[in-house]
DNA sequence: TAATTATTGTTCCATATAGAACAACATTGT
DNA sequence: ACAATGTTGTTCTATATGGAACAATAATTA
């Protein structure tokens, strides 16, 4: 019996590895969410901190670029460059905070929810595909689990 | 009453967006993988790849460079480009393979073996760090669901 | 009030990253 | 045997990214 290329079973290390839990969720995260900003970015044509800002403002009225830093836990530079694409792109508009000149506060446009919700469109699907493999059992209990994960780990420091 | 910075619920918009699920996948590597990979490469210098590779080649006694882009999901060039700096480091050896003279099998050093386990002791403490918001039957349960997920992950296309 | 400290948004810069093209070699099919 | 196709590892290049420093403004403290 010959062994031949794909014999190997590069899973082994899911349980091999350490710390295999986590070692999962980045998996997921580098199989799965980041190959997805790349769609995003090649369909859409919107980077990540630019899609974060659409999908935050897609659903609070209106957010400083702070906030919306602070919600995407991206850093505040990044999100900054982005909201000059964003207002360029019409998908946001940007006024000013008279009780803090500072700040501004951000809102989505027409355009920039049509935007949302062709992306949003697209990853329902992913979604969709990725937790089919899970019985509608499995999938409740999951999302109780990684909805307790999720709101644990927004309270950690930054 | 007056409204507060931090007020905001910032975690509103797990339940609001459209995939919450994934979003909080998403979240979570947002808010603890890419960290850790920072942390990683602050405190031991190693990059994303560069640490991949260890951790790969601490699990699998050799491997082509093409096998861990295929294990770890990176583009090849990545793994490239750290594989040189790992051998420079002396954490990795190359041994040519003579029945392909394309590719080279790669295998950790004695001085890679000691840096993975200071970096997996960091990572095993983060991990338990993590999923210390679990109940140790919550935690069963995640690990039995991370673990569906994230085998199905690895059978998707890339 | 004045001085100090914190916050917001920004620019600059250094680095990490992925895509594309490539050379060398291997495999497949005729 | 030969041509066509695929694979491996690499370099080159363009872009995305995050840290540091900064100016403007606000909040805090003396």
């Amino acid at each position: 019996m010959v062994k031949k290329k794909g014999d190997l079973d590069y899973s082994n290390i899911f349980e091999a590895v350490e710390f295999p839990d986590a070692y999962k969720v980045s998996y997921l995260a580098n199989a799965i969410v980041f190959p997805t900003y790349e769609d995003v970015r090649k369909d859409f044509g919107l980077v990540r901190a630019e899609y974060h800002l659409l999908l935050c403002l897609a659903h609070y009225p209106e957010l400083t670029a702070q906030e919306v830093a602070r919600i995407t836990r991206r850093p505040r530079n990044s999100i900054s460059r982005a909201v000059h694409r964003m207002l360029d792109l019409g998908f946001l508009k940007r006024v000013p905070d008279p009780s803090d000149a500072r700040q501004a506060k951000l809102q989505i446009t027409k355009e920039g929810k049509i935007m949302h919700k062709k992306i949003s469109a697209y990853l329902v699907e992913r979604e969709a595909e990725i937790f089919s493999i899970l019985s509608d059992r499995e999938r409740e209990n999951f999302r109780e689990l990684i909805r307790k994960l999720a709101n644990f780990a927004s309270t950690l420091k930054r």
